[in-house]
DNA sequence: CCAAATCCTTGACATATATCAAGACTGGTG
DNA sequence: CACCAGTCTTGATATATGTCAAGGATTTGG
Protein backbone atom coordinates (compact mmCIF):
# COMPACT_ATOMS: atom_id res chain seq x y z
CA UNK A 1 0.00 0.00 0.00
CA UNK A 2 2.86 2.35 0.89
CA UNK A 3 5.33 1.47 -1.49
CA UNK A 4 4.59 3.43 -4.74
CA UNK A 5 4.87 6.94 -2.29
CA UNK A 6 7.61 5.53 -0.17
CA UNK A 7 9.55 4.92 -3.38
CA UNK A 8 8.67 8.43 -4.24
CA UNK A 9 9.59 10.42 -1.34
CA UNK A 10 12.83 8.89 -1.13
CA UNK A 11 13.54 9.59 -4.90
CA UNK A 12 13.42 13.30 -4.03
CA UNK A 13 14.64 13.67 -0.51
CA UNK A 14 16.98 11.99 2.05
CA UNK A 15 14.45 11.21 5.16
CA UNK A 16 15.06 8.96 8.11
CA UNK A 17 12.87 6.01 8.02
CA UNK A 18 11.56 7.45 11.34
CA UNK A 19 10.21 10.53 10.13
CA UNK A 20 9.06 8.63 6.69
CA UNK A 21 6.95 6.31 8.54
CA UNK A 22 5.55 9.42 10.76
CA UNK A 23 4.67 10.78 7.23
CA UNK A 24 3.33 8.10 5.85
CA UNK A 25 1.12 7.17 8.66
CA UNK A 26 -1.26 10.12 8.14
CA UNK A 27 -2.36 9.05 4.23
CA UNK A 28 -5.30 6.76 4.80
CA UNK A 29 -6.34 4.25 1.08
CA UNK A 30 -9.21 5.21 -0.48
CA UNK A 31 -10.49 2.61 -3.21
CA UNK A 32 -12.92 3.82 -5.83
CA UNK A 33 -14.97 2.88 -9.17
CA UNK A 34 -14.94 4.67 -12.13
CA UNK A 35 -16.45 7.59 -13.18
CA UNK A 36 -16.27 8.82 -8.56
CA UNK A 37 -16.11 12.26 -8.26
CA UNK A 38 -13.23 13.39 -6.02
CA UNK A 39 -13.99 16.93 -6.08
CA UNK A 40 -16.71 19.48 -8.16
CA UNK A 41 -17.04 22.30 -9.09
CA UNK A 42 -17.42 24.80 -5.87
CA UNK A 43 -15.86 22.20 -3.43
CA UNK A 44 -13.75 23.42 -1.00
CA UNK A 45 -10.49 21.23 -1.56
CA UNK A 46 -9.52 19.42 1.65
CA UNK A 47 -7.38 16.91 0.66
CA UNK A 48 -4.01 15.92 -1.28
CA UNK A 49 -3.70 12.50 -3.08
CA UNK A 50 -1.12 10.22 -3.95
CA UNK A 51 -2.19 8.01 -6.81
CA UNK A 52 -1.65 4.01 -6.37
CA UNK A 53 -3.29 3.20 -9.76
CA UNK A 54 -5.71 4.61 -12.06
CA UNK A 55 -6.40 7.49 -13.88
CA UNK A 56 -8.00 11.07 -12.59
CA UNK A 57 -9.53 13.36 -15.53
CA UNK A 58 -9.14 17.27 -14.00
CA UNK A 59 -11.73 19.46 -16.42
CA UNK A 60 -14.22 22.49 -16.23
CA UNK A 61 -17.08 23.52 -18.17
CA UNK A 62 -16.84 25.90 -20.69
CA UNK A 63 -19.96 28.10 -21.63
CA UNK A 64 -21.65 25.40 -23.49
CA UNK A 65 -20.93 22.93 -21.17
CA UNK A 66 -18.35 21.17 -22.69
CA UNK A 67 -15.94 19.08 -20.80
CA UNK A 68 -12.34 21.36 -21.29
CA UNK A 69 -9.60 18.77 -19.66
CA UNK A 70 -6.36 20.40 -18.38
CA UNK A 71 -4.46 17.70 -17.28
CA UNK A 72 -4.75 13.52 -15.97
CA UNK A 73 -2.59 12.10 -13.49
CA UNK A 74 -2.04 8.18 -13.46
CA UNK A 75 -0.04 6.55 -10.86
CA UNK A 76 2.81 7.69 -8.60
CA UNK A 77 1.46 11.22 -8.93
CA UNK A 78 0.84 13.80 -6.69
CA UNK A 79 -2.80 15.45 -6.76
CA UNK A 80 -4.48 17.93 -5.31
CA UNK A 81 -6.69 21.76 -6.41
CA UNK A 82 -3.81 24.05 -5.49
CA UNK A 83 -5.39 26.78 -5.76
CA UNK A 84 -8.73 25.38 -3.05
CA UNK A 85 -6.84 23.31 -1.56
CA UNK A 86 -4.30 26.12 -0.41
CA UNK A 87 -6.47 28.85 0.01
CA UNK A 88 -9.75 27.27 0.79
CA UNK A 89 -11.73 28.84 -2.25
CA UNK A 90 -13.96 27.05 -3.77
CA UNK A 91 -12.89 24.46 -6.50
CA UNK A 92 -13.17 25.81 -10.48
CA UNK A 93 -12.82 22.18 -11.75
CA UNK A 94 -13.94 18.56 -11.60
CA UNK A 95 -11.72 15.68 -10.30
CA UNK A 96 -13.03 12.56 -11.52
CA UNK A 97 -11.87 9.04 -11.86
CA UNK A 98 -11.41 7.62 -15.32
CA UNK A 99 -10.96 4.11 -14.26
CA UNK A 100 -11.30 1.93 -10.52
CA UNK A 101 -8.78 4.23 -8.80
CA UNK A 102 -6.46 3.21 -5.56
CA UNK A 103 -5.36 6.86 -3.81
CA UNK A 104 -3.69 7.90 -0.72
CA UNK A 105 -5.30 10.58 0.92
CA UNK A 106 -3.96 13.12 3.16
CA UNK A 107 -6.22 16.37 5.02
CA UNK A 108 -5.28 19.54 4.63
CA UNK A 109 -4.62 19.83 8.21
CA UNK A 110 -2.51 16.81 8.30
CA UNK A 111 -0.58 18.02 5.15
CA UNK A 112 0.46 21.46 6.92
CA UNK A 113 1.44 20.22 9.70
CA UNK A 114 3.87 17.94 8.03
CA UNK A 115 5.15 20.18 6.42
CA UNK A 116 6.14 22.44 9.26
CA UNK A 117 7.40 19.96 11.62
CA UNK A 118 9.44 17.60 9.01
CA UNK A 119 11.74 19.55 6.76
CA UNK A 120 12.17 16.82 4.47
CA UNK A 121 8.32 16.04 3.75
CA UNK A 122 8.12 20.40 3.06
CA UNK A 123 11.15 19.90 0.66
CA UNK A 124 9.55 16.88 -1.16
CA UNK A 125 6.78 19.60 -1.79
CA UNK A 126 8.59 22.28 -2.52
CA UNK A 127 10.03 19.79 -5.47
CA UNK A 128 6.82 18.69 -6.34
CA UNK A 129 5.16 22.45 -7.20
CA UNK A 130 8.38 23.39 -8.61
CA UNK A 131 7.63 20.37 -11.10
CA UNK A 132 3.91 20.78 -11.38
CA UNK A 133 4.15 24.24 -12.12
CA UNK A 134 6.85 23.59 -14.67
CA UNK A 135 4.82 21.27 -15.94
CA UNK A 136 1.73 23.47 -16.37
CA UNK A 137 4.03 25.97 -18.42
CA UNK A 138 4.93 23.57 -20.87
CA UNK A 139 1.23 22.93 -21.39
CA UNK A 140 0.76 26.30 -21.77
CA UNK A 141 3.55 27.37 -24.37
CA UNK A 142 3.09 23.67 -26.00
CA UNK A 143 -0.59 24.50 -26.93
CA UNK A 144 -0.95 28.01 -27.16
CA UNK A 145 1.16 28.52 -30.88
CA UNK A 146 0.27 24.76 -31.62
CA UNK A 147 -2.22 23.65 -34.52
CA UNK A 148 -4.26 20.60 -33.67
CA UNK A 149 -1.92 18.23 -35.10
CA UNK A 150 1.16 19.69 -33.69
CA UNK A 151 -0.68 19.20 -30.15
CA UNK A 152 -1.50 15.76 -31.17
CA UNK A 153 2.59 14.57 -31.75
CA UNK A 154 3.27 16.94 -28.92
CA UNK A 155 1.04 13.84 -26.46
CA UNK A 156 2.34 11.36 -28.41
CA UNK A 157 5.77 12.54 -27.73
CA UNK A 158 5.58 13.53 -24.32
CA UNK A 159 2.37 11.48 -22.66
CA UNK A 160 1.74 8.54 -25.14
CA UNK A 161 -0.05 6.84 -22.61
CA UNK A 162 -2.72 8.74 -23.04
CA UNK A 163 -2.92 8.41 -26.22
CA UNK A 164 -3.36 4.18 -25.78
CA UNK A 165 -5.10 4.46 -22.47
CA UNK A 166 -7.82 6.97 -22.69
CA UNK A 167 -10.99 7.24 -25.06
CA UNK A 168 -10.51 9.30 -27.53
CA UNK A 169 -13.22 11.67 -26.61
CA UNK A 170 -11.75 12.45 -23.14
CA UNK A 171 -8.24 12.84 -25.57
CA UNK A 172 -9.76 15.54 -27.57
CA UNK A 173 -10.87 17.34 -24.81
CA UNK A 174 -7.44 17.68 -23.86
CA UNK A 175 -5.99 18.20 -27.27
CA UNK A 176 -8.30 21.45 -27.24
CA UNK A 177 -10.21 19.96 -30.27
CA UNK A 178 -13.89 18.26 -31.15
CA UNK A 179 -13.81 14.70 -31.27
CA UNK A 180 -14.85 14.57 -35.34
CA UNK A 181 -11.55 16.55 -35.56
CA UNK A 182 -9.86 13.97 -33.77
CA UNK A 183 -11.22 11.78 -36.03
CA UNK A 184 -10.48 13.32 -39.04
CA UNK A 185 -6.41 13.33 -37.49
CA UNK A 186 -6.14 10.45 -37.15
CA UNK A 187 -7.48 8.99 -40.21
CA UNK A 188 -5.00 11.28 -41.67
CA UNK A 189 -2.35 9.80 -39.86
CA UNK A 190 -2.97 6.46 -40.63
CA UNK A 191 -3.40 7.04 -44.51
CA UNK A 192 -0.31 8.75 -44.45
CA UNK A 193 1.03 5.90 -42.78
CA UNK A 194 0.28 3.85 -45.49
CA UNK A 195 1.91 5.89 -48.30
CA UNK A 196 5.34 6.27 -46.12
CA UNK B 1 14.84 50.18 -3.04
CA UNK B 2 13.54 47.46 -0.78
CA UNK B 3 10.38 48.88 0.28
CA UNK B 4 8.10 46.76 -1.96
CA UNK B 5 9.98 43.83 -1.32
CA UNK B 6 9.37 44.22 2.20
CA UNK B 7 6.02 45.50 2.26
CA UNK B 8 5.49 41.85 0.14
CA UNK B 9 7.37 39.66 2.32
CA UNK B 10 5.29 41.20 5.15
CA UNK B 11 2.32 40.26 3.58
CA UNK B 12 3.35 36.91 3.15
CA UNK B 13 5.00 35.59 6.47
CA UNK B 14 5.85 37.06 9.68
CA UNK B 15 9.76 37.48 10.09
CA UNK B 16 11.25 39.23 12.48
CA UNK B 17 13.09 42.78 11.25
CA UNK B 18 16.93 40.75 11.92
CA UNK B 19 16.03 38.17 9.33
CA UNK B 20 13.84 40.23 6.80
CA UNK B 21 17.00 42.52 6.55
CA UNK B 22 19.25 39.34 6.63
CA UNK B 23 17.02 38.21 3.45
CA UNK B 24 16.87 42.04 1.93
CA UNK B 25 21.13 42.26 1.76
CA UNK B 26 20.91 39.17 -0.13
CA UNK B 27 19.24 41.25 -3.07
CA UNK B 28 21.66 43.41 -5.63
CA UNK B 29 19.73 46.39 -7.47
CA UNK B 30 19.72 45.87 -12.10
CA UNK B 31 18.47 48.58 -13.71
CA UNK B 32 18.04 48.28 -17.65
CA UNK B 33 16.84 49.53 -20.85
CA UNK B 34 13.25 48.56 -22.33
CA UNK B 35 14.41 45.68 -25.20
CA UNK B 36 16.74 44.02 -22.48
CA UNK B 37 17.07 39.97 -21.98
CA UNK B 38 17.05 38.75 -18.96
CA UNK B 39 17.17 35.33 -20.36
CA UNK B 40 17.15 33.82 -23.58
CA UNK B 41 16.19 30.34 -24.99
CA UNK B 42 19.32 27.90 -24.28
CA UNK B 43 20.48 29.97 -21.23
CA UNK B 44 20.82 28.48 -17.44
CA UNK B 45 18.72 30.68 -15.60
CA UNK B 46 20.78 31.52 -12.32
CA UNK B 47 18.47 34.15 -11.14
CA UNK B 48 15.38 34.88 -9.16
CA UNK B 49 13.75 38.41 -9.82
CA UNK B 50 12.29 41.12 -8.00
CA UNK B 51 10.31 44.05 -10.20
CA UNK B 52 10.29 47.37 -8.49
CA UNK B 53 9.39 49.30 -11.85
CA UNK B 54 8.85 48.26 -14.80
CA UNK B 55 7.83 45.30 -16.75
CA UNK B 56 9.30 42.04 -18.71
CA UNK B 57 7.64 39.92 -21.30
CA UNK B 58 8.12 36.06 -21.35
CA UNK B 59 8.01 34.10 -24.76
CA UNK B 60 9.33 32.03 -26.72
CA UNK B 61 9.15 31.15 -30.50
CA UNK B 62 7.10 29.55 -32.55
CA UNK B 63 7.72 27.07 -35.54
CA UNK B 64 7.58 30.32 -37.85
CA UNK B 65 9.54 31.74 -35.26
CA UNK B 66 6.42 34.12 -34.25
CA UNK B 67 7.18 35.66 -30.77
CA UNK B 68 4.18 33.64 -28.31
CA UNK B 69 3.88 35.06 -24.91
CA UNK B 70 2.61 33.46 -22.23
CA UNK B 71 3.13 35.84 -19.27
CA UNK B 72 4.04 39.26 -18.73
CA UNK B 73 5.39 40.31 -14.81
CA UNK B 74 5.46 44.03 -13.83
CA UNK B 75 5.52 45.83 -10.16
CA UNK B 76 5.90 43.78 -6.95
CA UNK B 77 5.82 40.37 -9.02
CA UNK B 78 8.06 37.78 -8.67
CA UNK B 79 9.95 35.79 -11.87
CA UNK B 80 12.04 33.22 -12.45
CA UNK B 81 12.17 30.77 -15.65
CA UNK B 82 11.18 28.16 -12.60
CA UNK B 83 12.30 25.10 -14.91
CA UNK B 84 15.54 26.23 -15.42
CA UNK B 85 15.97 27.61 -11.86
CA UNK B 86 15.03 24.86 -9.79
CA UNK B 87 16.51 21.80 -12.38
CA UNK B 88 19.68 24.31 -14.02
CA UNK B 89 18.21 22.89 -17.49
CA UNK B 90 18.28 25.25 -20.52
CA UNK B 91 15.90 28.07 -20.55
CA UNK B 92 12.71 27.45 -23.35
CA UNK B 93 11.75 30.96 -23.15
CA UNK B 94 12.59 34.37 -23.55
CA UNK B 95 12.48 36.98 -20.83
CA UNK B 96 12.68 40.61 -22.49
CA UNK B 97 12.08 43.66 -20.68
CA UNK B 98 9.33 45.90 -21.98
CA UNK B 99 9.87 49.18 -20.40
CA UNK B 100 12.92 50.73 -18.48
CA UNK B 101 13.07 47.80 -15.73
CA UNK B 102 14.66 48.20 -12.32
CA UNK B 103 15.43 44.69 -10.61
CA UNK B 104 16.42 43.51 -7.43
CA UNK B 105 18.01 40.22 -7.88
CA UNK B 106 19.33 37.34 -6.02
CA UNK B 107 21.28 34.50 -7.65
CA UNK B 108 20.45 30.85 -7.27
CA UNK B 109 22.75 29.71 -4.47
CA UNK B 110 22.05 32.62 -2.03
CA UNK B 111 17.82 32.21 -2.92
CA UNK B 112 18.58 27.93 -1.63
CA UNK B 113 20.74 28.97 1.35
CA UNK B 114 18.36 31.31 2.30
CA UNK B 115 15.44 28.94 2.11
CA UNK B 116 17.21 26.24 4.24
CA UNK B 117 18.06 28.73 6.70
CA UNK B 118 15.47 30.99 7.08
CA UNK B 119 12.30 28.91 7.44
CA UNK B 120 9.75 31.94 7.09
CA UNK B 121 11.66 33.07 3.53
CA UNK B 122 10.99 29.11 2.96
CA UNK B 123 7.56 29.90 4.12
CA UNK B 124 6.99 33.04 1.81
CA UNK B 125 8.68 31.15 -1.36
CA UNK B 126 5.98 28.37 -0.52
CA UNK B 127 3.24 30.67 -0.86
CA UNK B 128 4.64 31.98 -3.91
CA UNK B 129 5.19 29.22 -6.14
CA UNK B 130 1.27 28.29 -5.31
CA UNK B 131 0.09 31.26 -5.90
CA UNK B 132 1.98 30.88 -9.29
CA UNK B 133 1.05 27.50 -9.90
CA UNK B 134 -2.61 28.44 -9.60
CA UNK B 135 -2.35 31.68 -11.79
CA UNK B 136 -0.76 29.38 -14.84
CA UNK B 137 -3.74 26.80 -14.24
CA UNK B 138 -6.16 29.92 -14.45
CA UNK B 139 -4.46 30.88 -17.98
CA UNK B 140 -4.80 27.60 -19.45
CA UNK B 141 -7.88 26.71 -18.14
CA UNK B 142 -8.97 31.02 -19.38
CA UNK B 143 -7.40 30.44 -22.31
CA UNK B 144 -8.41 26.56 -23.82
CA UNK B 145 -11.94 26.44 -24.18
CA UNK B 146 -12.14 29.95 -25.16
CA UNK B 147 -12.44 31.77 -28.52
CA UNK B 148 -10.52 35.12 -29.24
CA UNK B 149 -13.24 37.51 -28.30
CA UNK B 150 -13.49 35.74 -25.32
CA UNK B 151 -9.59 35.59 -24.62
CA UNK B 152 -9.68 39.36 -24.92
CA UNK B 153 -13.18 39.74 -22.46
CA UNK B 154 -10.84 37.53 -19.64
CA UNK B 155 -8.15 39.54 -20.15
CA UNK B 156 -10.11 42.88 -19.76
CA UNK B 157 -11.56 41.62 -16.65
CA UNK B 158 -8.42 39.81 -14.56
CA UNK B 159 -5.79 41.95 -16.05
CA UNK B 160 -6.75 45.30 -17.43
CA UNK B 161 -3.18 47.08 -17.40
CA UNK B 162 -2.24 44.69 -19.63
CA UNK B 163 -4.70 46.30 -22.36
CA UNK B 164 -3.48 50.26 -20.91
CA UNK B 165 0.04 49.59 -20.78
CA UNK B 166 1.22 47.26 -23.42
CA UNK B 167 1.77 47.58 -27.43
CA UNK B 168 -1.21 45.66 -29.64
CA UNK B 169 1.29 43.56 -30.94
CA UNK B 170 2.63 42.00 -27.77
CA UNK B 171 -1.34 41.59 -26.24
CA UNK B 172 -1.90 39.85 -29.63
CA UNK B 173 0.69 36.82 -28.61
CA UNK B 174 -0.78 36.76 -25.48
CA UNK B 175 -3.82 36.23 -26.23
CA UNK B 176 -2.82 33.80 -29.00
CA UNK B 177 -4.00 35.45 -31.96
CA UNK B 178 -2.82 37.24 -35.10
CA UNK B 179 -2.23 41.09 -34.83
CA UNK B 180 -4.93 41.70 -37.56
CA UNK B 181 -7.64 39.70 -35.85
CA UNK B 182 -6.85 41.50 -32.63
CA UNK B 183 -7.12 45.02 -34.31
CA UNK B 184 -10.60 43.64 -35.88
CA UNK B 185 -11.97 42.29 -32.70
CA UNK B 186 -11.00 45.99 -30.77
CA UNK B 187 -12.91 47.64 -33.85
CA UNK B 188 -16.09 45.57 -33.43
CA UNK B 189 -16.12 46.24 -29.84
CA UNK B 190 -15.91 50.02 -30.90
CA UNK B 191 -18.94 49.73 -33.01
CA UNK B 192 -20.94 47.87 -30.49
CA UNK B 193 -20.53 50.20 -27.90
CA UNK B 194 -21.51 52.91 -30.12
CA UNK B 195 -24.76 50.94 -30.92
CA UNK B 196 -25.46 50.45 -27.25
C1' DC C 1 12.25 67.90 -33.55
C1' DC C 2 12.69 65.20 -37.56
C1' DA C 3 13.29 61.00 -40.24
C1' DA C 4 13.07 56.20 -40.30
C1' DA C 5 11.25 52.40 -38.55
C1' DT C 6 7.69 50.14 -36.60
C1' DC C 7 3.05 49.49 -35.68
C1' DC C 8 -1.92 49.60 -36.62
C1' DT C 9 -5.83 49.14 -39.51
C1' DT C 10 -8.56 47.44 -43.27
C1' DG C 11 -9.70 44.57 -47.35
C1' DA C 12 -9.57 40.24 -50.02
C1' DC C 13 -8.87 35.73 -49.82
C1' DA C 14 -7.22 31.04 -47.84
C1' DT C 15 -7.46 27.59 -44.36
C1' DA C 16 -8.37 25.12 -40.13
C1' DT C 17 -11.67 23.70 -37.22
C1' DA C 18 -16.55 23.55 -35.50
C1' DT C 19 -21.14 22.06 -36.14
C1' DC C 20 -24.79 19.15 -37.59
C1' DA C 21 -26.28 14.77 -39.18
C1' DA C 22 -26.39 9.87 -39.87
C1' DG C 23 -24.74 5.33 -39.84
C1' DA C 24 -21.31 1.81 -37.89
C1' DC C 25 -19.23 0.10 -34.07
C1' DT C 26 -18.40 -1.14 -29.05
C1' DG C 27 -18.65 -2.27 -24.34
C1' DG C 28 -21.04 -2.35 -20.04
C1' DT C 29 -25.05 -4.13 -17.78
C1' DG C 30 -29.23 -6.54 -17.01
C1' DC D 1 -25.80 -13.15 -24.54
C1' DA D 2 -28.27 -9.44 -26.35
C1' DC D 3 -29.54 -4.88 -26.00
C1' DC D 4 -28.89 -0.10 -25.46
C1' DA D 5 -26.31 3.95 -24.61
C1' DG D 6 -22.55 5.89 -25.76
C1' DT D 7 -18.70 6.40 -28.89
C1' DC D 8 -16.40 6.70 -33.29
C1' DT D 9 -16.25 7.82 -38.08
C1' DT D 10 -17.33 10.30 -42.23
C1' DG D 11 -19.62 13.81 -45.15
C1' DA D 12 -21.51 18.45 -46.00
C1' DT D 13 -21.52 22.92 -44.64
C1' DA D 14 -20.62 27.10 -41.61
C1' DT D 15 -17.54 30.03 -39.15
C1' DA D 16 -13.49 31.91 -37.01
C1' DT D 17 -9.07 33.08 -37.69
C1' DG D 18 -4.79 33.36 -40.46
C1' DT D 19 -2.16 35.31 -44.33
C1' DC D 20 -0.85 38.70 -47.57
C1' DA D 21 -0.87 43.37 -49.04
C1' DA D 22 -0.93 48.37 -48.73
C1' DG D 23 -1.71 52.90 -46.79
C1' DG D 24 -1.94 55.69 -42.70
C1' DA D 25 -0.65 56.53 -37.89
C1' DT D 26 2.55 56.47 -34.18
C1' DT D 27 6.74 55.94 -31.82
C1' DT D 28 11.65 55.93 -31.19
C1' DG D 29 16.20 57.32 -31.31
C1' DG D 30 19.52 60.37 -33.18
Amino acid sequence: MYSLIENDIKKLVNANDESLQFVLSHFRQIKTKRNHFLLKEGDICRTCYFINKGCVQVYYLDKNNDEATRDFFFEAQWMTNIESFSKQEPSKEFYRTIEPTELLAIDRDSFFQLISKVPPFMEAYRQILEASYSHSIQRINSFNAMDALERFHWVREYQPHILTRLPSKIIASYIGVSPETLSRLKSKLRVERKKG
